[in-house]
DNA sequence: GTACAATCTCTAGCGGCTAGAGGTTCAAGA
DNA sequence: TCTTGAACCTCTAGCCGCTAGAGATTGTAC
């Protein structure tokens, strides 16, 4: 296999050429080397190296999470307990995410059912919005 | 009661100084009125507009949907129909939002159960980064 | 040789704030 | 009345993870 442009780079691994650049910019990609005329070309190890940073990127992993992780998987001999602790964290923080969401799901629920679909003289959601109190105690709810 | 200081407002509908700055130069508040000395000086108005701007936010509402719920909120004859609309398409993508955030939940409990505890060689939660191809296959999962 | 797609660098923008510098004003206590 | 000093002012820049665009250069297929 012949050394990829970036463009081809982009195709295979599913990456846009800019936030390639950009990864190579904040120092998540090595610079690679470059054509006579300054393009870049990328190799083998550049290809596996952006789909782990996708893979990552994917799973919600923030580039500093992945900077960890990539310089873990540089080390195969070290223990693979502070990956671990990386996945584990964010882990709790996708579950903190998903039970707020499922709060702000409920509420927006109740907003809807509550709605008369009349005027917005007598709109809950505009009152609601408008007096929040008015709804914790309405529903017995803390919000 | 008399006008408030941008500090007080910030304290009765918690909502930080800057940020009460901030929403004035987007155009969410209205320009208050100065002090011969030009701080600003809020009314009871000012207080429940920002009220209402704080619970739509806390209700994860953009800036922009919240400006138009605003000025819905000030056409008291107008149908509230398209307020509907608004919170309705929030929820929808709030509910998108769990969904996407529930298979991340899946696929990282995955990755920690398969975790040996071992050496980096055989970490699983680096190999599924480096080669997703066969975390897929073993789990039987679209990712 | 020529056309033109792809690449290059550089700067700025997105949303929704937040932080800091460096200067001014207000209000309480002496 | 004067003096502190907390609170205010404006302005610019930074956060995250990209994305978009301008304007110039390079690579490649015909």
């Amino acid at each position: 296999m012949t050394d990829l442009s970036i463009g081809e780079l982009s195709r295979r691994v599913a990456v846009k050429v800019p936030t390639i650049r950009y990864y190579e910019q904040i120092g998540l990609l090595p610079v690679p080397p470059r054509t006579e005329g300054r393009q870049r070309r990328y190799g083998a190890q550049a290809v596996s190296r952006l789909r782990f940073i996708r893979h990552a990127r994917d799973l919600g992993f923030e580039v500093e999470a992945i900077r960890e992780l990539l310089s873990l998987s540089a080390m195969p001999e070290q223990p693979c307990e502070p990956a671990d602790r990386i996945v584990l964290r964010h882990l709790e923080s996708v579950e903190r995410r998903i039970e707020q969401l499922s709060l702000l799901r409920a509420e927006l629920r109740h907003m809807l059912d509550d709605c008369t679909h009349g005027q917005v003289r007598e709109c809950r959601i505009i009152q609601v919005l408008a007096d929040h109190e008015q709804c914790r105690h309405e529903h017995g709810r803390t919000v």
